[in-house]
DNA sequence: GATGAATGAGCCTTCATTCAT
DNA sequence: GATGAATGAAGGCTCATTCAT
């Protein structure tokens, strides 16, 4: 008498979402067929559709990931004692999933089909915003602390920085010779010079 | 017997530029059928293939077409007077683009398709690279005139601008409160401290 | 070890019956999957293949169930005292049938699928021959009271009779006005002045 | 400058209906894949969705089609000068349809389908209505005439007509020995002693 | 040059049935 | 006996592109 294991079932969705991931960073969503993910998945093509009702639910799936992912991240980061570093922190941690070719092109391929795609959009838009209004509140905290310039709106300086970390990736599709890594130290000044409450002029 | 007028058959393929740009900007490029573009374009799908080979070379047409503006404008820029102030204006600029939702759409799509398109991939990054190139030609003039810090790297400063530029549309693609027009001092502002000599902290 | 215990496997069996013949009137023999029988006979898809073969072996089962159940109808009839009475009882009876929107559904639903598979056709064709056989007895033995016009073949006489009574269920299908209770004096009407060799009314 | 040509257009879709219309009936409407019709109508599968939006459309056509035959049927037949004649003429028509293999298994099969697809089952509900009432009108012009029993109703009496008929094709699908053409007389019987107000000898 | 009919490869999804447990 | 995961064939439809006129 097996009953429903929702182990099993769990594992083999991230199973599916993490071969269709590859496939979609590999060759893009519209390019994938649903054949070549239960390939890379070792399934038949009917059995896919057990555990996700369309090709557009995968990404669904993979774009709620993404999201648990980043909440969970900024919920520890909010427990940080210095607010300011911790955002450089996070800064690094982006330039680091920037450096995953895998990781970069599927945040590419995602953010491509949230255009088209109203769900996709929709996620992304929400998940979106939760970043923006957690990179806003580490800025209030650091605006308390003194690290921040006062004058400055935490949300939009917030909108600004998102604006940056979206053209890291946006750099990774047009120009080839730019690799995250190196470019770590420069994101942090760029960032810290924008923040900084000195007087420029 | 006439012979072929290229001046018909380059005020054509504007029309069908014009009218795939409206339909690529609106629906995307993937969505948008030849079937579209023909209808748009007021005319019959074997007449579009007599003008572009294929659905390709219309959006490589688009690409191509936008990189001869972009050249034309930054050959004007590079002779003004003060190069920082060019630069800002050009920042300017790019915020009255991306409020053009046509326009901004459409800069998505293309991008989009450049991750998957080869063809319109190498365009892109060619146009990305005059376009770095053109902005580090303004900062290094703009280094002569001590307006900007002159321990940053030139190149790589121009690509962190061109990566800030990039997001600012991808604002536009996630977060609907974003309004450009509204958001110009702020971007002057970021790139203003970012250049900035005087030290932060 | 237990033995088969063939009292489960009916009972287990007429649960399958019941349960797909709803599905079947409710939505097709086509439209219904096999895995909406198991859901409404509760149980799982690989149980439901111990107790029938394939979909289709499901609706022979209920096919030759009917069959069934109309011999028996005429086992007893065939004793009535008087057949012309019984005929028109009979008629009765199908038109409260006819009354039923499951039974009618089905039925119009295993006439339509008679048509596509030959076993389910066969089944059909041999039932219905099994009817026509007894209105025909039943016609004769009214003959012989004089209540059937002789001149009449009742092999004849019969078919135009199921005629009949395949049309009512057609006008089910047809004609949401068509109440069987409401029509069951014209039904008899009809069937009266067809045999009557006297004079009707 | 080719012009569309309505003519040939509507030659195509009659083709296409034709092909199909021969599809259906030999092997019903949920069996015949849309390549199948393609074939028969000697075209690529793709040129078919030219003429028709979709595998439904298709019968949907051809229901339409069957209506306007019908009505343009009954408008001539409206001006007859015997009604009651003209009635008998019809059943005579109706049989020597049903003797067609093909227009009987055609007519069996749309009513399958309109079971299942309610734009079918609009279509032909609507079809069966239009029927009735000409069947109504020319009982009640015959009752003028008295030729038939003026106690009946005439909308209930062209019911039953039409469940007559409805049960005539029932018969093709239920019993093989059941042949139309021989079957005239005795449905002329049928309706006439039905219908009819003197005595019936 | 222009028209629109024709082509045909390909994709997502469904579902009856089988099989390992 | 029972479960539910796995199989895989098949089908309707799309659409870029070609071709006859």
């Amino acid at each position: 008498m097996r009953k429903i294991d929702p182990e099993r079932q769990r594992a083999k969705r991230r199973q599916i979402i993490e071969a269709a991931g590859t496939c979609f960073a590999r060759r893009g969503f519209h390019a994938t067929t649903t054949a070549e993910i239960c390939a890379a998945a070792g399934m038949s093509p009917g059995n896919l559709f057990h555990y996700f009702d369309s090709k557009n639910a995968i990404i669904e799936a993979i774009v709620e990931e993404e999201r648990r992912d980043t909440a969970a991240y900024f919920a520890e980061l909010g427990t940080a004692p210095d607010p300011f570093d911790a955002l450089l922190g996070f800064l690094d941690v982006v330039m680091a999933l920037a450096a995953d070719e895998t990781y970069s092109r599927l945040t590419l391929e995602i953010a491509a089909e949230a255009m088209r795609n109203p769900a996709i959009g929709a996620l992304t838009a929400a998940n979106d915003a939760e970043t923006r209004a957690a990179i806003a509140a580490l800025l209030r905290a650091a605006m308390t602390h003194g690290r921040v310039d006062a004058d400055l709106d935490p949300e939009q300086a917030a909108t600004w920085i998102a604006a940056l970390i979206d053209g890291v990736f946006s750099r990774l599709a047009v120009d080839p010779s730019f690799a995250p890594e190196r470019e770590k130290p420069m994101l942090r000044l760029i960032v810290s010079r924008f923040l900084s409450s000195r007087r420029p002029v």
